[in-house]
DNA sequence: GAGCATAATGGCACCGGGTGCCAAATGGAA
DNA sequence: TTCCATTTGGCACCCGGTGCCATTATGCTC
């Protein structure tokens, strides 16, 4: 597997040759299956995203729009337990690489594109207006925050880190 | 100049060789001056941060966070209005041209951790702690989309929008 | 101004990601 | 088996980026 060779050598000093040579493949054939090197991490995220939106539409309609968003982001996150310290090595990877941090902002648009969409929906605005764009980003921030905190500190649970940071968020970082 | 065979070609389209050579200098020298394509439309923001970080040195202690962060981000983002239209198209590669967006990523680690680091100073926390780190990334996040709208919609002025969009930020978007 | 040390320059070869092109392999359906 | 469509992957190529090294300014001392 890539990640196994991300893993032992560094994703920088992984060259695609080897990925393609250790999955079997040729190196043509690898870039017919990933836009490029940086997609293999990130896998079918594009589809997870469905998921999202789906969380989206069933929340209460009287429900607080940061309240949906916290409440679904932080489901959207939840990962099952044994598969946590897989997630945690791609997270790394994504959150730590320049490479990669540099790329993921591309996928990071998409996620934003369903939480402008929903927050437009609830404001009766465009989603390309400011306030959906605003909030979609915000929420975005302060999920990557998250991240980056459940990274650095053992022992944390992803879904509290995050339902701290969106609740702060909807608090507009009051008592400071 | 570089940005105008941006401006001609695109900047995909536009080699470092094409570059380099309008420059009259060699492609190995250009190199030297900056560390990649990329940065040649990042120019010397790094000196820039040096700005803000004054900014928020001089506000007053009992000013509220959020608050003093909105006034710094808006002021540091006033420019010139005869250098608007440069500074416009400037934002235009950095926001819209996908290799641009994603490196630009690495740029906004430096902002951030001069916001983070004020934010961690006013609550009494570390830097790396998670509501400066939030913070730091909300308040970019905000900015962007105020950016983006301000690009998208002619006849606005940048620090309005920012200020609206740093303003519901400290609000937590109520109202939604 | 001559001589010298130092830094700046840029040519060259190389690496690695990514793409267009095309021929060969694969795998059904008839 | 034959025929067609799809998948594969080799090959050459482009471009960004880097290490190496000879050459060329530059500036200082005498």
């Amino acid at each position: 597997m890539a990640f196994e060779l991300f893993e032992r050598e560094g994703f920088d000093a992984t060259t695609v040759d080897a990925i393609a040579k250790s999955a079997g493949i040729g190196r043509r054939t690898f870039f017919r299956y990933f836009e490029s090197k940086n997609d293999v991490v990130w896998g079918s995220f594009t589809e997870q995203l469905d998921h999202m939106r789906e969380r989206f539409a069933q929340r209460p309609a009287d429900e607080p729009l940061m309240e949906s968003v916290r409440a679904v982001v932080v489901e959207f996150n939840r990962v099952d337990p044994a598969e946590v310290p897989k997630h945690r090595r791609r997270m790394e990877l994504i959150l730590r690489v320049p490479a990669l941090q540099a790329h993921s902002t591309l996928r990071y648009g998409d996620w934003r594109a369903v939480v402008a969409e929903y927050a437009a929906h609830r404001l009766g605005e465009q989603p390309s207006a400011l306030r959906p764009q605003a909030i979609a980003y915000a929420a975005l921030g302060v999920s990557l925050a998250a991240y980056e905190h459940w990274l650095a500190e053992s022992g944390l649970q992803l879904c509290d880190v995050l339902d701290e940071a969106l609740s702060e968020l909807a608090r507009g970082f009051v008592l400071g």
